[in-house]
DNA sequence: ATTATTTTGTGAAGCTTTTCACATAAGCCG
DNA sequence: CGGCTTATGTGAAAAGCTTCACAAAATAAT
């Protein structure tokens, strides 16, 4: 009786798969410059982590490497995307079709990435039914039951932060369980829905804050 | 002889900083409710933290409540925003007003924070020239001198990925020590200037990992 | 085949951040 | 005015995360 080891459940920290996220864009480089294995040092070296920090996180989910030799590039990469779940295509939905969401939409880098933005959602009359980069704009009002007929698993909300949590209510009550959300406040949702916050503002604040106070960089970095 | 503190220059976690812009934000919305004073309690009710987080990140910067009050809502707005920095203008650059661009300088948030985008910088012929809300876009060509000339104190980064590092190469080299980069690289820069990555696809990364892992939140939050 | 070299995987140490818990202080009320 | 309540500020403990350091494993070299 070992109650110390729960199994396969053991809490990851958020830091560790931001990393994972950064070796995955690493590794997809390197996959272009044609390299077949690459050391923990090389790709710490790429993302300004350290050699130790590399292996430890990969050691979270399995041994994937050589010794002596480093870690297969290709084999890796696939690796990670599974832990990630980005080895499969995730259905996408935003709400809100303004300045941000439009850009969104025309983001490459997610739809590269197997999110896929398949519905756009928006209560101005003037952009309802019209085609918006392929997609033709539904409106708000249907949110609850569109969300549910097209099978959306992740919601981008990109409208005005006064009526995001209003917006988020219905996504919840459509079984939605993740929400990317770029409005400035902090939406309420039940235990269940996983939510990340887009704060531009916070990393302006953070340059200002570093400005001013001559702030020391973490050692190493 | 005392080693051990280093006058005033003690580092502030990274996230401490964060939740200062969080409490920002909170403080913001009570002075509109009306609020003359504010507990920690409620503070971190309001942003999903503890009150004793709340309480310890601002007692690194000094002591700004009354004990069995709480805080003043105006007083510590105040404070926090001499904190970070922000009660003052700071004179921001965009490069690349392409999606993502456009929709920043749009972005009124930033105004409102007294981060002022004052020059746009493209290298598209169409573009240079033009008028874009108020701000002539400028040919990249001139970036060094006009960034000088302009007295810009941050400049943000909205170009591909491919040219980023080029660009940030001339920003160095214009003075500026503070960066906002949304091109999905790693900059390289000098240890005096501060980079920090805006990345969405990480955001939804994440919340494709906790999907497929069922993973625990922290608990609290 | 033996030795040298490289680099992983990982407990343990070291460091940082968060949470606890309580002394302390201010306001309130009878 | 004194006791009761509320809520801060902060050392100290606990938890969490990163780095160290080295055994182990693989390749390369002689
Ligand atoms: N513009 C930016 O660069 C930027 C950056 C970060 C965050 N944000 C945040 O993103 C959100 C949108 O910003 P924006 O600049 O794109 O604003 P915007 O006004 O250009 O876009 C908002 C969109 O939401 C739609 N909308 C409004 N109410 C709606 C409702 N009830 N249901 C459905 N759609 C509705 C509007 O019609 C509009 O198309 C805001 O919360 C803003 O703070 C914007
Ligand atoms: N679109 C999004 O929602 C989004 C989100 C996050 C990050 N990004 C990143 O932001 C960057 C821009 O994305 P986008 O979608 O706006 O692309 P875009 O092509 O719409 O915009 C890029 C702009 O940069 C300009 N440009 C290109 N080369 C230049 C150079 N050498 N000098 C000056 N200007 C130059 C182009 O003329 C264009 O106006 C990319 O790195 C992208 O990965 C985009």
């Amino acid at each position: 009786m070992e109650p110390t080891e729960r199994l396969g459940k053991k809490r990851i920290s958020e830091s560790t798969i931001h990393r994972l996220s950064l070796y995955y864009r690493t590794l997809s480089m390197l996959e272009k410059e044609n390299y077949e294995t690459v050391s923990s040092k090389e790709l710490a070296k790429r993302e300004k982590l350290t050699p130790a920090q590399v292996r430890k996180d990969l050691s979270f989910f399995g041994t994937f490497g050589t010794r002596g030799l480093g870690y297969p590039v290709i084999e890796l990469k696939k690796q990670i995307a599974t832990i990630l779940g980005i080895d499969r295509q995730w259905r996408v939905a935003l709400v809100g079709v303004g300045n941000i969401g439009s850009a969104l939409v025309s983001y490459k880098e997610f739809s590269r990435q197997d999110f896929h933005i398949v519905k756009l959602f928006d209560n101005d009359q003037r952009k309802i039914g019209s085609n918006h980069k392929g997609i033709v704009i539904s409106d708000i009002k249907n949110l609850q039951t569109e969300l549910q007929e097209a099978k959306i698993e992740i919601v981008i909300i990109a409208v005005p932060a006064a009526v995001a949590q209003y917006i988020v209510d219905d996504v919840v009550k459509a079984n939605i369980k993740a929400i990317l959300n770029f409005a400035p406040v902090n939406l309420k949702v039940p235990d269940d829905v996983y939510v990340r916050n887009e704060n531009m503002s916070m990393e302006l604040e953070y340059l200002s804050f570093a400005m001013v106070n001559e702030h020391p960089k973490k050692k190493l970095k």
